[in-house]
DNA sequence: CGTTGGCACTCGCGCGCGCAGAGTGCCAGG
DNA sequence: CCTGGCACTCTGCGCGCGCGAGTGCCAACG
């Protein structure tokens, strides 16, 4: 177990490295932190923290650099989580309320997040598992073609055209309409299949065939959670990444456009509360010198998507997980209200 | 006027700079190229073409780049549009085959363009404005707030929450949906407020102020086309952009989020046929190093909206020109059919 | 007059050197 | 266990030099 002061020294070397961009030595240490003790005594307890793996110096006499076990201890026992300022928290609110759609909410969510946190924002559209059903429509486009519109109570909407192999008279669609929406309108997803199993019974056995047909098709829509789609901002942020950052760079805009694989690493991250996946904690080589800091956000009391940040290694843990914390808590609530 | 020679030298020197990155001297060009005379008479002839502005040398002594004046030249007189090869018309069409709705034809051809010509890819949505209404539907999700759902023959869904000063009864709303499909479906925007003036008059007068209400969010949402969106990827190639982008790749990025800048960008170029913007062509400043391929793409005859390609004004212009033209032409196809 | 070979000149770039400075590890003393 | 001192080790930076590519100019030639 690490002392008391090793654990501050530590605090101090992430700070002050984050700030600086630059391996942090001893004497600087005890000059902008006063911790009571010599260099020769920081020296000691820098040692026993690169035993330790802590931290570790780029080349033999320069400073020292937290690695990413240093992070992590310091995300998990040395910092907090820097809450947002009373006009931060305005300024969020009000850029949130003027959004007039779904996709309005998601674009300026990314643009205050990338914004806040200076980084690069990640930010998933609200996924379908958990929304229940709003409204299904169905319109005729041709004698033997049918599109589908379903619409979430997340306000999110999705269409499929349909062939079918028969004409399918209005009367049939009207009915078929109708008898859809009193059974499933405000019902989850999960709860659809059964739902509608036995609907195709209900109608003349012309047109079974084609209601069986646009059933599959919206329970497809409904399993189709694949279709995640999410939206990205403040790649430009990327830039401020470091002086290397030519070969670092690279990599990561290619992961941020590998849209399925952001969407595996949000959701691989904890169902509850922020997560914080620190350098080779990311599964995804491309990230392997960034952090991502995740949380959920959602409508009502559940989360249904997540959103984030994705930073270099060398972020401002508890600034940034403060941001989008703030961020989830007031897109949940916007949500919740339209 | 320059001579035949003098221009062969100019596309020379183009083909060569676009190849290898680097500047180009006199004797190399009579390596690569069988001008048929000396490297001195090159030289005199690079000597006429800098005073003319086409070309500049970086540093004294170095060899030659071409200005953006020479590409202007060379895009307009010296180069055609390379085609595509059958194997890539092939794969350019199963590619986009697969699509299964409008987001996705959009985001398919992104990917195909940023790699075809290894640059940034942007893809505008089909624009409203030149659309034709396919459908409106309306549903309450409460008793005084009505979801107003349009949808474009473009496949384009766009959904609006209206709030109604008085509860308004589902006959009423069926009956308002009736008559509203039936006036506008199949016409173009332009045609729907005309058409759509005297519907308040139709209905109890209890109603006619919600009828309006509802109209205007619809006659709202046709004219917003600042609300166009695009969609942007390949951003990985800007690293490809050469040796010093550090400097250059961060006003890029920002350009790229600015879609306002960019959809004002695509507004600018000819609306037909294919457009290029070559460096300071480019009104908007961080893009001044760049050059733009740009062009327009329909589901039947017309344009509805446009797309094209971000690159550094050192570019092979005519292999992607003939990339930018051939996924145009593709998706206007595909558009067409669904 | 256009073309050509020759020639002197100009610079940018890479390389090697040496120095200063920051930082370390270790040791002996409090 | 902490502290001051000391010798050591690197990295980064500035400087100077030489190479080589490329140019501009000129005189000669068809």
């Amino acid at each position: 177990m690490l002392s008391e002061r090793r654990l501050q020294v530590l605090r101090a070397i992430v700070q002050d490295y984050v700030g600086t961009e630059e391996p942090v030595g001893s004497k600087a240490l005890t000059e902008r932190h006063n911790l009571g003790v010599s260099p020769a005594t920081v020296r000691n307890d820098m040692a026993a923290l690169e035993d330790e793996g802590f931290i570790a110096q780029p080349h033999t006499s320069a400073g020292r650099i937290p690695t990413d076990k240093g992070y992590r201890l310091f995300v998990d026992k040395l910092a907090g989580v820097k809450p947002m300022t009373a006009p931060e928290r305005r300024a969020i609110q009000s850029f949130l309320d003027g959004a007039v759609d779904l996709d309005d909410v998601v674009a300026r969510t990314v643009r205050l997040l990338a914004q806040l946190t200076r980084q690069v924002a990640v930010v998933q559209y609200p996924s379908l598992t958990r929304s229940t059903v709003r409204h299904v429509e169905l319109l005729a486009l041709a004698p033997a073609r049918v599109m589908l519109v379903l619409i979430t109570d997340t306000g999110r909407v999705e269409q499929r055209v349909v062939d079918c192999a028969a004409p399918f008279g209005e009367t049939a669609l009207a009915d078929l309409r109708a008898r859809l929406n009193s059974r499933v309108a405000g019902r989850r997803f999960a709860d659809v299949p059964r739902l509608v199993e036995d609907l195709p019974d209900a109608f003349e056995a012309d047109d079974r065939g084609t209601v069986s047909t646009v059933l599959s098709t919206l329970l497809e829509t409904l399993v189709e959670e694949n279709e995640e789609r999410l939206m990205i901002g403040g790649t430009a942020n990327l830039t401020r990444f470091g002086h290397d950052f030519p070969l670092t760079i690279r990599p990561v805009l290619e992961a941020l456009e590998e849209h399925v694989v952001l969407l595996k690493l949000l959701g691989e991250a904890g169902d509850s509360g922020m997560t914080v996946r620190i350098g080779h904690e990311n599964a995804y080589e491309g990230l392997n010198s960034t952090s991502v800091v995740s949380v959920g956000y959602g409508s009502g009391n559940e989360a249904v998507a997540k959103l984030g940040v994705v930073g270099p290694t060398r972020m401002d843990y508890p600034g940034t997980m403060g941001a989008v914390r703030a961020v989830a808590r007031y897109v949940g609530q916007i949500l919740a209200e339209s």
